[in-house]
DNA sequence: CTTGACCTTGACGTTGCGTCAACGCTTCAT
DNA sequence: ATGAAGCGTTGACGCAACGTCAAGGTCAAG
């Protein structure tokens, strides 16, 4: 006859897990020696090799319970369950995995692929990397908003990237974030930007992502604290007759 | 600025999950409006989308808490080492569904699968399934306790099984388990054991498989209370010589 | 003014044990 | 015989990462 510690060892546990099987039901507790020490025999040592072999695939102890306690066919359909489960994990860990590939190299967290070559790009073009950061969080909060139009989004701006206008304006923006409100190029800024709504207007181009209003205001809120001069700028356009930023829009100007 | 519900929403994550960064100190406790409700800006939602990344890929959150505040190498150094943690855990989950595998048909729970085909051997012989159970459950100890022994040992048994006196034990075999104690049969199985026994010892073959002094006690026990004759079986190899079961020997024969 | 949907803190529940604590039994060396 | 290891016993708290009430305060709408 076995004490408890020898039981464990056989089985590969340890005899606190065996006390916790015991507690819930799932070992039963074996006859007492005379001195009030548990005593086992062979058949503990297999079913608690069993109980260690489900609850090692990662069974949680009430389904090993169901299982060794079921026919033959519940215990292979529940396996295969399992199986399935199992599949599952595998796969949402190599999805991780790559996530965690793509951010391995810098800072990148929480980014699509997409959107780092964006930045890439804007670095490219002379954008300082303090823009840049701006941009990266913005992008951050869009992707975890939007993930599954990323993409889409992201090739929309690589169009964009194609107007001599707004390569001139990210030309422009170096020293933007530090830019006092009063600077001139504030101006130049609204100007181009004018253009640019214009046009895209025209194109019928205003409202390709869909965000629901409170996003919006959020963005256009982190806009506003990213620099002294973004809340002029704002102005600027407001008194054109445009509102918003993120979804840029002409107000429909009243009588009066 | 944003409500704590707005926040989690927008990082995908519950509001218990953002009170929760709140106490251990990952997510700073934001401003407060005049009625005591925490008021978010969009840095909190871009910090909570990367804690929210990294959460997701399994990494404590104390660890999450030193990757965020750490500079770039290290959160890349630590990245990495996570991702051969998962690496290690695809591999660990792979090993899991293949036992799941071999489990999913029968009952073969905790069994390699060279003992399931030994034991599917013996069955083709024609011993009973009541006999081949109590073989199953001894072999689950025996796998458990020197898990990379075991196909060594199965392969010893499988030549074993090309000794005619072998073949013949096991084709006596048949209700065996619920022979009573006086039943003539138990002398022939002694004599074929006995001539066993006694060629493995000139062969040398004693000590092939290594348990400890307990573990061989814990088998014998089993032996002797899986049916009414072994212990018969047991006292007349006793008077002949021989001792003990799973590592049966002669007894130097001692005057008196 | 009520109703419902938010917010607050506090505290217990979950899962599978790890890890003391405080005590009894056995055994071995002294 | 005696005391110190080294087992065993029960009881209870700890951990991770939140879920889920509970008991209230607040806010917007009808």
């Amino acid at each position: 006859m076995l004490t408890i510690s020898q039981l464990a060892t056989y089985a590969g546990v340890t005899t606190r897990a065996v006390r916790h099987y015991h507690q819930i039901g799932l070992l039963p507790e074996p006859e007492r020696d005379q001195s009030g020490y548990r005593s086992y025999d062979a058949d503990a040592v297999v079913r608690l090799i069993r109980i260690h072999a489900l609850a090692d695939a990662g069974v949680p102890l009430a389904r090993v319970q169901e299982l060794l306690d079921a026919g033959p066919e519940e215990f292979a359909d529940g396996v295969q369950e399992i199986d399935k489960e199992l599949r599952g994990e595998i796969r949402r860990v190599q999805r991780t995995r790559k996530r965690l590939a793509r951010l391995a190299g810098g800072q990148h967290l929480a980014l699509p692929e997409c959107v780092v070559d964006y930045l890439d790009r804007l670095r490219d073009l002379g954008v300082e990397e303090q823009y840049i950061e701006l941009e990266r969080d913005a992008w951050i909060m869009v992707a975890a908003q939007v993930p599954d139009a990323i993409e889409a989004v992201i090739a929309r701006k690589h169009e964009d990237l194609n107007d001599p206008d707004v390569i001139k304006l990210y030309s422009l923006l170096n020293g933007a974030v530090e830019m006092p409100a009063d600077d001139a190029r504030i101006v130049e800024f609204a100007d181009i930007i004018e253009r640019l709504a214009i046009r895209a207007a025209a194109a019928g181009e205003l409202d390709a992502t869909a965000f629901d209003d409170g996003f919006a205001a959020l963005l256009d809120a982190t806009m506003l604290n990213s620099s002294p001069g973004a809340e002029r700028l704002l102005a600027i356009l407001e008194a054109r007759g445009w509102q918003g930023w993120t979804r840029l829009h002409q107000v429909p100007r009243s009588a009066g």
